[in-house]
Order: structure tokens, then sequence, then C-alpha cells
DNA sequence: TATTTTTACTAAAACGTTTTACTTGTTTAT
DNA sequence: ATAAACAAGTAAAACGTTTTAGTAAAAATA
């Protein structure tokens, strides 16, 4: 009952021409490669009423392109990641595309050992969230001419393509917004971890702080400590909050720390949460439901997506090596969600 | 600067034998074919020094592999399949297999383009969540002989894999719950549509309510009408609320049911949420930050993801077509929390 | 009319593997 | 001493495309 796939052999002999011929037709070169319209013709119709489909895979092996990208993120299973992933999944098959979405967990070697794996399946491009120790693999791959985008951060020492979002601005902004509300203690709760996005975001907070003439109170949890996905880190949490004298707001770095924040408030500290002013970066839409509403550094999902996969579509048709790069970053919007943000 | 990639081609002529035998040393078939221990040893050693890895795309062409899965879903950015997601890649990728995730947005068009698009990579099996009129295309990929396994749902007509969970008990656990705290009027939110899972659910709930002697409170949501990552029906779930007399407690028969629900009570009712009983399917680290903390039936993640990917791997081991079918369905757990659940 | 150009097509190599069907020389059995 | 068995390999086909380098006939040009 397995009715083989066609192949361009069997088309070829069904027609009575060559092979070539008939890739030609199929690859729309049919003028170019003077093939006659009555030929040209036959074949189309045939290929349509038989459905024929090319192979990918022998297409891959000869022509070195996969149609395949890759979407490497910290942990697919993340709110943010995800809703993104989701965007980035349509985009790319609209234009023929298949996506493999992985996450490194935010690990070095989990990175390079994933992108070596990809290595032996010629991927056509790479968008990546790096770990803080993979510049040379990036760099390894960039050398070799494949399109490589970074996202969410980037390596201020490595001349490649990224989009990210103004971490720097919206932290002050956010931070800006708890001190008009007459905050003056406020927490930043961040991890301990030297990339640009949480550099700046800190930076941000600090500018704000130190401009309002207030003092800081950071906390920046051990990464090595943190499940991230399970809400670790919360006894740091409950740590920072009971140590910190007057604290009244909570600025969180990422919407995980944001949660595990959260839970903490809810063993701990029930009756902090109506009192405290918390605002947090990554928004997600469960803060809207939430009691009292939380306020959020919102990054504008879909216009990352847009981007990330319009530049990656421009850099896989420019065979020519276009040495430029382009570096994106787009701005973020404060959601502001009334209830607790005012004292 | 371009250092091309090692073929088995390189090796063969840099040790001085045929491709033949190379390729049968990288197999594992050293013995069976009689290469003699020195060859074999020079052979690993040279491949080992050049990090030398085959070209799956070529291995894939001639083979018909691609250890490649597929797993599709309804929207892989739903926090049930996201989470899901993350596990089975985790176990997928340890065994050697890459796996491509896509959502068809439990649509019928868009599931069978998404099937066709795959067939042209030699994809070596499928996870899928089944939209309600695929079944004839899942018949199809069944009879070439491709390992299918439908999980969350799957269809009584058709003899096939699947992975399910016990809907029918656990729902009417869920309902059995809320009875014994002295709930009355108990509304069920669910969507209109004719699927196991759906109609399991239902089921257990009717029967529980029949049991307690109470009445039938049912709201299905048109499906058209729902966007369902966007908290679309909220309308008719406060209508449902609205018209639905002395309703005490409400059964969301999934979590993004619940998350619309949450929304219309924050909005309409904020003084309902602290005296209606409330239990969801499907569990969310949410719920239980949430105040009150809500109730759910909860999935064992982990325990799919494991039977998934071991029914997978097994059926990718049977090139002899085992005609016997595997059903799985397994237990789910009543997540009790405390707060609102009393009258 | 003889040459060049154009049209309409094709044979065969290549991509990098795996696998089938040999080959050649050496032991072992008879 | 000869046949059979085995050891240690190899040549070449195959997977399904794309692409280079043609060819033969017809048309245009000199």
């Amino acid at each position: 009952m397995k009715n083989k796939r066609h192949s361009i052999k069997d088309i070829a002999a069904e027609i009575g021409v060559s092979v070539t011929t008939v890739s030609f037709v199929l690859n729309g070169k049919a003028q170019e490669k003077k093939i006659s319209k009555a030929v040209t013709e036959k074949i189309l119709k045939y290929v349509e009423k038989i459905k024929y489909k090319p192979n990918q895979i022998a297409q891959s092996l000869r022509t070195g392109k996969s149609k395949i990208i890759v979407f490497m993120v910290e942990d697919i299973s993340n709110y943010f990641f995800a809703k993104l992933a989701r965007i980035i999944e349509d985009l790319a098959y609209k234009k023929g595309y298949k996506v493999l979405f992985c996450s490194n967990e935010n690990d070095d070697d989990k990175s390079i050992d994933l992108i070596d794996l990809f290595k032996d399946r010629q991927i056509d491009g790479y968008i990546i969230i790096p770990s803080s120790g993979i510049m040379p693999k990036i760099k390894e791959l960039i050398d070799e001419g494949i399109p490589v985008i970074l996202f969410d951060r980037h390596f201020p020492e490595l001349d490649s393509n990224y989009v990210i979002v103004n971490n720097k601005e919206a932290s002050y902004h956010a931070t800006q917004h708890l001190i008009a509300n007459k905050f003056k203690n406020i927490g930043f709760v961040s991890i301990d971890v030297e990339q640009t996005q949480m550099l700046d975001r800190l930076q941000g907070y600090k500018d704000a702080v130190k401009d309002a003439g207030l003092v800081e109170h950071i906390i920046k949890l051990p990464l090595q400590d943190l499940n991230l996905t399970n809400g670790g880190g919360e006894m740091y949490i409950k740590q920072f909050i009971d140590e910190t004298p007057d604290l009244d707001a909570i600025y969180f770095a990422t919407n995980y720390l944001a949660l595990s924040g959260l839970e903490v408030f809810k063993k701990y500290f029930p009756e902090h949460i109506n009192k405290l002013g918390v605002i947090t970066f990554d928004d997600i839409d469960f803060f809207g439901i939430y009691t009292p509403t939380i306020s959020a550094v919102s990054q504008p999902l879909s216009k990352i997506a847009q981007n990330l996969m319009n530049l990656m579509l421009t850099l896989l048709k420019d065979d020519n090596k276009n040495k430029s790069t382009t570096k994106i970053k787009l701005e973020t919007s404060l959601e502001i969600r009334s209830s607790s943000q005012t004292k």
C-alpha cells in the first residue's frame, strides 16, 4: 500500500524529457534555460496533478541549505520565550523556513554542544540568546559566514547583528515611576551575571535612585543556586526583604524573579503585598489578573519577533558577504497598573 | 579561512583505505565486516583527532531517517505545552533526536499543511495533539508506517498509539471536591468541541453532579469566537455568571479558560472571587501564587513526556511493523489549595 | 553556401553517506 | 594437493536533487 513518493526521475520518465529539464522548470529557470513553453506547461501540469513536492533532504545535500533556522533561548518554557517562539514560528513558516527551538539553560557547555550538533545539519541561520561564555563559539559561526543574530543581550566586544531593547532607559523609567509615587526605599532584585541586559537594567535603576537622592538596595541572586523554572532563590529574596530596613518597594529584573518574589510574599509576608510598590521587567498576562495588579516593563514581543525574522531573512538572502552588521534597539513600554503603586 | 568540514573521503584518503572501510568502522561494524584491529584503531584515532562528525543530511538521504521528530500542539506558547516541550526536548536530545515544535491552533487545515510540509523532510516520528478533523491525515501517516503518537486526546474510532490522562475520573473527583465543600451550584466552563478529553471532563462533571443530586450549569464557549491566547470569550463567561442564579462555584475545563475567568472576576465581580469555589483542569505555577489560591487538576507533565518519548523511541526502533498499538492513560492528581474552596 | 548564433534540450558529475556484491590472499579441512 | 572457508578489505550503486558543460538541429548572418 506504500505508494512511494514521486521523484524528479519519475516525472522526467512520464513526460519523456530529461531530469535536468524538469529541474530547470521546477526552479523557475524555464525561460533562462530556453525550455519551450509546451514542455514547460506539460511538466507543470503533471507536477500539479501528482502533487509532487521535492525531497528537501536531497535539495539540502546538493545546495548546502537546509531551510531550517535555530532559535536558541534560555528556557523555551519561560513565558517570554514561549510567546516569542510562537510568533517566530509563524513568520518563519510563512517564508518556507522551519524553526528548531532549543533551550541552553544559560549554560555555556550546553550552548556549545547544541551548536555543534546543529552544525551537522547545515542550519541556515541562528537566533541566539547567548550565555556569558560563548563569544568564541559565536565568532566561529560568524567567521564561517553563517547568519547569526543575538538577542536579549549581546557582547559589546563582538561586532555582531543583534536585537535588544532599551534596558537602561526602561529601567530608569520604571524606577522613576516608583519614586514618583513616593516610595523611598526601592529594592532591586536581580541575578549575579555579567550580561548586557542585566547590567543595563541595574544601571538604569542606579541612575534613577541616585538622581532622586535615594539609597540603593540591591540583591543579586547567585546563578548556580537558581533553579529558574522552579522558583528557586526564594530564601535569598526572603532574606533580602527581612534584612532591608524600611523597604517599601521592589523592582524585579526579570519575570521569573517576580514570580519567585510573589511566592515569597504569599508565604512569608502576606500583609506586605498590598503595601509594597512592585514593578517588574517583562510583562506576563498574569500580572494583569493578579491582585494587586503588577506594573511591568513590557517588551514588544511582536516587534522583536518581526525584527528578528526580517533581519534573518535579509541575511539569508545576502549571499554577498555583506560585511556590515545590523544592531537594533527597540523601545519598551511601561505598563502601569493602578492598585498598589501609590503610597 | 573556511576550513571545510571533513568527509569520509578525506579520512579514507588520509589513512589510505577505502571509503567503505571507514564507513563500516564508524558504524561499529568493524568486527562484523572483518576490519582488522589495526586499521580500525587508526581510523578511530584519526576521527577523534579531527573531530569528524558525519553529515546528517547525507545520512538522512541515504538511510531515509532524519533523526527529527515533530511535536505538534495547539499553541506552543501555552503553559502546559511549553512545559511539556521543554521536557521532551531534553529527552529527545539525549537520544540523538531533534524536535521540531509547531502549533496547529487546533485547526484542521493548518495541521494538514504542517504535516505535508514535514513529509518533504523524512520526519522519523510524530507526536500530535490532533484537531477534530484530521483523522484521515493521521491514518495516512500510520498507513505509511510512520510512528505516530496522539496525546491529550484521541480518536476512538482509530486504532492508534496514544497517551492521555484520566480525564473523566479526574473531573469527577474535582467536582466531588467542590461538592464535599458544600457548594451547591457548580458551573462548568468548557469549549464547544467534540474532543475526547473535553467530552470526558464534561462527563466526569455531569456524573458527579448527578450522583450528588445537584443540577448542572454548563457553558460551552464557541470555538471560533475564542482567541485562545488572548483571553477571548470573556463576555460569554461574564454572561454565564450573570445569568446563572445562585452560582457558587466554577470549574474551568482548561487552564486558559481559567485565566479568562479570573480576568472576568477581576473586571466585573471583584467581590465574588473570595466567595466562589474555583477549580480548574491543568495546573499552572501561577495558581499557587494567586490569592485566593486556586485548586487544580494537575497533569503529570514529566510522566507524560517520559511516556511519550519512551513509546516513541520503541516505535522508532521497531522496524518490524509491530502491528499492535500502545494506549496509555496516566493518573492526574488533584492539587488542593486551601483558601476559597470551603464555604 | 558556409559560418555563426540561437533554441531546446541532455549526460553526467556532484553533494556525503550506506550497503551490496564482489575480490584477493590465507587458513583449514579432506 | 585441492576444495572450502575465512579474513580483510574494495568498487560501485544508490538516495534525489542541482548544475556544469555540453550537443544537435534550426535560424540568422555573412
